[in-house]
DNA sequence: GTCTATATTCAGATAGAC
DNA sequence: GTCTATCTGAATATAGAC
């Protein structure tokens, strides 16, 4: 709802806390000190904890869905390129946009009851652009199985590489996103 | 360590909450009440709550590399019934052995430096009969792609369905390991 | 092995001044 | 919009009786 420059930066430090020890883990006291201010400032911002979660999850599945339905507009239409399209655009939010999207992810069930119902659309959306996708890479015969099954394990694989990933390493992103598509396509024709 | 019955009993308790609730938002109390006893009672068993955890997660580990490795035993030896073997082993100790395996996988962070030490033998062992089944079907030219991220992005598939998989639906664990394991592997020939 | 009682620490949140 | 000061509740853990 609100959205004021300053509590966009907030939303965004907390993320990066969120992801680093996790939301339970993560006290109001340590968000205070990361934004340079102290804790009983941040009350005027957020409502209390819940709502900086709801926040970040917001903006994380919002960034989601935003990338990636940038990313299909300038993507090659053919099925593969498309399904490639997507795995990418899945992790550079995960790994290169800013972990928004990975506490919405890890930290969905944390939401109140009220939360996930108002974000609950959102994240309905963006699984809709997958299997939207995904559809369209079955019907080519690019791929077999059930449309419902294949989305999910896909975008498991996907979530999974924020518990071993290293950005750090050698591989980037896009490598990632490829090895994914080669592994469950048939080899090159 | 120690493995009286009692303690057994109650570390099986725990996994069930902690995949319920979380780890974090699992507080003593709760534990001693599903045990049926106070929650100062607890800390005769267990030092303090990160032992809890540490069992848990050990006899999650456990279970799983016994139950794999007795499921390879009795498996047929061509590499994709060694890879169908797996997965579904796997989804076994996630759906129907008890939830300590879900911790294992989940709640692994929570876990302080001496006990990741003190696990992370187990769980790579768990981790080696993954690589060497997926080896084996590489080899095979039965899938493709680098051994490492392949085993990744099986694992990371076959974890995150804890996440969305529902066990009193239609589909048995079975049919989601056997699901997956075709979406990997070229049409039937 | 379990109980009661309690020490201790720390978390989320509020009130009112500046 | 931020501060200081503080309330309130809750959580882990301990001590000692039974």
């Amino acid at each position: 709802m609100n959205a004021s420059p300053r509590r966009k930066e907030l939303t965004r430090l907390a993320a990066q806390l969120f992801v680093q020890e996790g939301f339970d883990k993560t006290t109001v006291r340590m968000l205070a000190q990361e934004m340079g201010i102290k804790s009983g400032s941040l009350f005027h911002h957020f409502k209390d904890k819940q709502e900086i979660l709801a926040a970040v999850i917001e903006e994380g599945t919002h960034n989601a869905l935003r990338i990636a339905r940038r990313a299909l507009e300038y993507s090659p239409t053919d099925p593969e390129a498309r399904l490639r399209t997507m795995a990418r655009a899945h992790l550079e939010t995960l790994f290169t946009d800013r972990n928004a999207h990975v506490v919405a992810l890890f930290e969905w069930r944390r939401l109140d009851d009220e939360a996930k119902a108002h974000l609950s659309h959102l994240r309905d959306a963006y699984e809709a652009l997958w299997v939207e996708v995904i559809d369209a890479a079955l019907e080519a015969g690019l791929i077999h199985g059930d449309r419902f099954l294949v989305s999910r394990f896909v975008l498991g694989a996907l979530n999974w590489t924020v518990r071993w990933y290293d950005p750090a390493g050698p591989r980037t992103p896009d490598d990632l996103a490829d090895e994914l598509v080669g592994m469950i396509i048939p080899a090159k024709r």
